[in-house]
DNA sequence: GTCTATAGGATGATAGAC
DNA sequence: GTCTATCATCCTATAGAC
């Protein structure tokens, strides 16, 4: 192993990521890949056996990792401060944040989470839901019970939106442009602050 | 002409847009949608001229429309009921709705729209940014109108967040699954209301 | 495990006949 | 405006040497 500190899989992983999150999964070729990971061009199939499974372990990669994150900051903020909304909403946004600001091409991946729900037909959409829905869910019952007198569809609903605004103000689409001298990382810090100020007036209107 | 319902360049763009929403722009040949539309391969270029131009071109068939609309409604909405946030929110929402039901191919076009903020095109953010950049500038000074206080970068944030939740919401990407024997515009009037209302209150807070 | 070489096919774009 | 035919390039995946 010529390389002990990334082996040539991860390589291949991070650079896989940072090419999804700039040209899309079509538009990212296995040579773009070991090029940038400079690994030989065999050794994405030797790994990974095809590119559709390249797809799916970026993936599992870090949203096993945020899940998880978001999980255990629910767990905290419900035995710190139960009934309280604002720390479940943060508990939820700051690890996207968190991903976000990632200076080893986590980035990237919140335009990756994008566009994998734009995949409305494909297994990748399928296999998010399977693997993570259980996430949402959590998240909805915590909510659920500080803003009683919700329905269930209208939680959800919320928590769509939260979503959406999330993701989309994450992948740093907007029209909010960063202003020369504020880096990205306090940019995307007040993003978040403002996310969970303007979703928690919302889901106790 | 032997199609005089639809001409060659219609049928091309109607194409593309089912198979850009559904595969993404990297992610969809030429061919596809030139065997889609039942047009020679050569007429995409005849007619367009590259494939870049032609996906300028689907936005820009909706957008325009869509941008006049939202417009119109905001004017009306400031005539009517000045001050009031709600109106100008339905000003934005609405219309988005109204492409996301209709008949011709238009719900199609939401997912389009979120694709493009997950394939982070340069060169097409810079057009729609360009082209309508100034729909979104209109709807802020109209929204700092009706809630004094805010500052002009968390007014820009809290209309990004709005666009990401109606994108996402539109676009049907969320958890919420459609309750079986309500009709899919039912459903997504329900969905526009509940945005409405749930961004009233964030902008307000 | 890593490499070279290449098979086998799809892609965007164009030239030129009609 | 529409067609066929084709170019040059790129792609994923694999076979086989080291």
């Amino acid at each position: 192993m010529a390389n002990t500190q990334f082996s040539t899989k991860d390589r291949i992983l991070g650079a896989a990521e940072e090419l999804f999150a700039q040209h899309g999964f079509s538009g990212t070729s296995l040579r773009q890949v070991t090029t940038r990971a400079d690994v030989n061009i065999a050794a994405v199939n030797y790994h990974f056996g095809s590119k559709d499974n390249l797809v799916t372990e970026v993936f599992r990669r870090r949203m096993d990792d945020m899940s998880a994150q978001r999980l255990e900051r629910l767990r905290q903020a419900q035995e710190a401060s139960p009934g309280e909304l604002e720390p479940i909403l943060a508990a939820f946004v700051e690890p996207a944040l968190a991903l976000a600001q990632d200076r080893n091409g986590g980035g990237a991946f919140i335009r990756v989470i994008a566009r994998a729900y734009a995949e409305k037909n494909d297994g990748l959409r399928k296999f998010l839901s399977e693997r993570y829905g259980h996430v949402l869910r959590d998240f909805a019952r915590a909510m659920a019970a500080c803003v009683p007198g919700l329905s269930k569809e209208q939680l959800y609903w919320r928590l769509d939106f939260l979503a959406g605004a999330l993701t989309y103000a994450m992948a740093d689409f907007g029209l909010i442009k960063r202003p020369t001298g504020v880096s990205d990382a306090t940019h995307r810090t007040k993003a978040a602050q403002e996310l969970i100020r303007f979703a928690a007036a919302g889901f106790k209107s």
